[in-house]
DNA sequence: GAGATAAATTGACCGCGGTCAATTTTAAAA
DNA sequence: TTTTAAAATTGACCGCGGTCAATTTATCTC
């Protein structure tokens, strides 16, 4: 009747689906990711995926949350921005890496809200930190005068992700010359937002 | 080698799959819909429906379409605003319906970028006309110094349409208890959004 | 080592959206 | 009326995500 802790197996198995995703999906990308695939070229029944990861969806959430803290890392270490110009720089690269794909798009809007509870997923503790991250950096200019003072820094911070997502949206409705990118986009909103002139 | 005007035929196939979809969504909801379902209903084959929508979305985007178009005549019957608070009052029922299915929520935001172009999507339509009522209310509250005047009234209302859809992305990644609306957590950000005390 | 029991894996099967070559229906041209 | 070509419809078929009862494998107990 007791429980047991997992096995070796387990976790083999597990990340050989993981590593096998990945490389399907440098080469397809991540709208091009099967099944069917993963389980072929890992040597396992198509069950057993499902049994180390909900739906689809939760191996993506892997992939692209892994994706994503390595995106926060290179952001935290460009270290604190002394205007709104820089924030949106330090914000480029996250915005062209989602800008990639849809499906990027998409599972992140559906873990967009998961405050805090099954931090287990690893998309979900990079979004939290994202908050918070920004939530620091704007807390500072907010001493500096660079952003406005009347609104909390978290506030301000979940904005910023609410326009992030809304010019991604518009991003993939439309046709794109190779010379703009969601970052240009996102400019007139979060001075509006982080520095009104009233 | 002349294309010819549509039929009756065609006109009367459409109409029956339109109608028995919403009378589907009427009992099952708009995520109960199953393409099956409907042809069965309506007693053609599942191609036909097909070649009349480009895919289930497109059937979904006029039953949709045709539910915001009349949320948006209400909102309009409902005149002026005086201020921010009356414009969240207008919005809570537009809110609460898209709250009320992940699905409309999807795809509103799958065509939020349809800007101008293809206006024969009923719902494409919608959204321009609410941007451009928002626009127009937001207008006038900068005349009465209700809203802030450093920022086009344009710039504004898409900022509306980003928060809105934020506060939904979060809305169905939680749990609610019966008595909260989507329109609460839009408060604080509209206020900041609109009338910052800078 | 021989059961006993939980963990891990399997793969046939299902639901559902979407495709397309073939067929039927309509209406304009001869 | 017959011919002809476009318009409309058909339904067998496919791709792909996801399920679950059955089977195999590992680990614990005596």
């Amino acid at each position: 009747m007791n429980t047991r802790a997992p096995q070796q197996r387990r976790l083999k198995t597990r990340a050989k689906l993981i590593e096998v995703a990945q490389e399907i999906v440098a080469v397809q990308g991540y709208s091009g990711l099967r099944v069917e695939d993963v389980v072929d070229q890992a040597g396992v029944a198509k069950g057993t995926l499902f049994s180390h990861f909900k739906d689809k969806d939760g191996l993506l959430a892997v992939l692209i949350g892994a994706e994503v803290m390595t995106q926060l890392d290179q952001m935290e270490a460009q270290g604190q921005p002394n205007n709104i110009n820089e924030v949106i720089d330090r914000l480029s690269p996250l915005l062209s890496f989602i800008a990639t794909d849809r499906v990027i798009f998409e599972l992140l809007l559906r873990y967009s809200g998961s405050t805090g509870a099954e931090i287990d997923e690893v998309v979900t503790a990079g979004l939290v930190r994202q908050v918070t991250l920004f939530a620091g950096w704007l807390a500072q200019l907010q001493h500096t005068g660079e952003v406005r003072n009347d609104s909390p820094a978290e506030l301000l911070s979940e904005g910023i992700q609410a326009f992030l997502y809304h010019v991604l949206a518009l991003w993939f409705c439309i046709e794109h010359t190779n010379d703009d990118s969601p970052a240009t986009s996102l400019q007139p909103f979060l001075h509006s937002w982080l520095a009104p002139k009233t």
